[in-house]
DNA sequence: TCTGCTTTGTACCCCATAGATACGATTATA
DNA sequence: TATAATCGTATCTATGGGGTACAAAGCAGA
């Protein structure tokens, strides 16, 4: 058996289960705040108001973490959730599209805390040469391809309109970027398998509120 | 049988579908803007990536918008789904928290093109009073109750750090607000089972993203 | 050490949803 | 008028989320 087929039997951790990860790691930082060095998942699931099985299930998907008549330690815990989502290595971001938004993202302190960290910007308006947010520079955007050969660029943040994102973003992944973190108007299908993109839609986002809220109103 | 009855056996639509309805209406402005009149399911589903089957449940889950032997016509499709957002209904937002994503929020001018219109921000920082991010005004969290009283407030986005998000939303429907936007680092569970919750967690798309990014490398 | 309690890891089951297939009904178009 | 296109809808299957149950394992107190 090759490796690859090796790899292609191994179990699949579906989408939904990632998507859950960030929040159990979310509960578990407020717990080492609040001093609580261990946790059932009986007590955890009460606290997220999930059911205790899914979290046993999800957190099997990785490894037993948990010891029987314990529970949990959460620092541990909290640890080695960190290690599946790779939030203790570092990763380089550029943000191209330096307007509000933008800016707003390079202004995300918290962001470093989990190893992400903003090392540029690009916009077009000359207005913005040369100007820094938060220490980090804003360069124009004929500066993006020397700046991606010359620097480790984990993440592309595309926060422009979306006229031009797609155009850049195929720039970027010929570039060699492999993630894009989308918040134009678009879905950006990437032709390249070796590329991720995690889509944040705003506009979806509120109008599945609005659906809600008159949903709501009629009930 | 009493109107509450009928109301129950009517078949809840799942929010499944309702997470994908603004990537219709999304790419039915867009066939708008390139002038398209008429789309069949199978085109639509090319496109969108998604089966013609499931558009076609998907639509007929609010009713019949096609016809047989024509396909849909892109407008109506495109007003009707709009009609089940509530895109077309005005909808007067405060942005609670006027730092950089509050100020984001508040220049997205694109959010008014579907009826959703800032009216007010509102901040602790003393050095924001009276200060406008286009034209809308920055308010102290002080004047927050009264203009609530006085005004129109049908979506509450809140900006601000986690540490106030929970009182500050307590207040808010108090206040009577009925949904609310949250962009703070937690869950807000509402007790009131009338007020609308949507939850965008940046962080948490950041992390899945930075998962994909390790799995891909590994494969 | 022994006993009873706690809690995990895991097997098994059910149900919702995605998506395929199929087809009658209806409309466009040549 | 005849043929092709296409919707609305019923039915079926596969997948995966999530609940229930319980044996195994460790903890804690006597």
């Amino acid at each position: 058996m090759t490796y690859q087929e090796d790899r292609n039997l191994e179990k699949e951790i579906s989408q939904a289960v990632i998507r859950r990860m960030p929040r159990y790691y979310r509960y578990l930082g407020d717990l080492i705040d609040a001093g609580i060095e261990r946790i059932s998942s009986n007590d955890l699931s009460s606290r997220m108001n999930v059911t205790a099985s899914q979290i046993r299930q999800d957190l099997n998907n990785f490894g037993g973490f948990g010891q029987q008549g314990y529970g949990y330690n959460v620092q541990y815990l909290y640890d080695e959730i960190g290690k599946i989502l790779g939030v203790n290595e570092k990763h380089n971001i550029i943000i191209v599209g330096a307007g509000n938004l933008g800016q707003a993202l390079a202004n995300y302190v918290k962001f470093e805390k989990f190893g992400f960290v903003t090392i540029a910007l690009f916009d077009v308006d000359t207005k913005l040469k040369g100007q820094k947010v938060r220490n980090i520079e804003i360069h124009m955007l004929e500066e993006l391809e020397d700046f991606v050969k010359n620097n480790t660029v984990d993440i592309a943040a595309l926060t422009m309109p979306k006229a031009k994102a797609e155009a850049i973003a195929s720039q970027l992944v010929e570039l060699g970027v492999r993630a894009i973190w989308n918040f134009a108007h678009v879905d950006l299908k990437m032709e390249n398998k070796n590329v991720v993109v995690e889509n944040v839609h705003l506009s979806d986002s509120l109008m599945q509120l609005s659906y809600n809220i008159a949903k709501n109103r009629q009930e």
